[in-house]
DNA sequence: GAATAGATCCGC
DNA sequence: CGGATCTATTCA
């Protein structure tokens, strides 16, 4: 059931913290769902590498928008990145999902490409609010999680950050 | 308007 | 290591 879903409180909260909490949630998107591997943290106005760094604009508008709500884009022409909007309105900030494991057919998806395709996840699927929304959501994890941390992939600025969080022995 | 780089993935 | 593929943002 979906009574346990994460709630606006979880999200607006910084980026990284999210991003950590997430490793081993569960992601719901209509009848499929998976257990959260990989997560980067993303932050606003303050973080070259993300795209809310160049302040609002008609891509980024959700990101300035209320925690909660899901960011997707389109990258490279043909992969989807899934993104839920954290912190307080106003900031930007957001966490970007980047690895999912299917316990049911036991399929590892590395990559925020690879996941939106498995999900059938697309840009129809931007600005939905997670913490409310039918067929998507996010439940919690149900103990803590040990994982690593690394730079963020992909991106050229920001390096100094260790943003990226990755479950252990996975 | 035109140019460009991009939070990726796959195949050679 | 390069190509695919397209579009949001930037620049003239």
């Amino acid at each position: 059931m979906n009574t346990n879903r994460l709630k606006k409180e979880f999200f607006s909260r910084p980026p990284v913290s999210v991003a950590q909490e997430l490793l081993g949630a569960t992601l719901v998107f209509d009848e499929k769902k998976g257990i959260i591997t990989e997560m980067e943290a993303y932050g606003g106005l303050d973080d070259p590498a993300s795209h809310a760094y160049r302040g609002e604009t008609p891509r980024s508008k959700i990101m300035f928008g209320p925690a909660g709500f899901s960011y997707v884009y389109l990258i490279y022409g043909m992969h989807h990145c899934l993104n839920i909007v954290t912190g307080a309105e106003g900031e930007g900030s957001a966490v970007l999902i980047r690895g999912l494991y299917d316990p049911e057919a036991d399929v590892h998806y590395d990559g925020p490409g690879k996941l939106t395709k498995y999900l059938g996840i697309t840009r129809a699927d931007n600005g939905v609010d997670v913490t409310t929304g039918k067929n998507f959501f996010v439940l919690p994890r149900a103990q803590e999680i040990a994982f690593d941390a690394t730079p963020r992939i992909g991106i050229r600025e920001g390096l100094d950050k260790l943003w990226r969080f990755v479950v252990k022995d996975m």
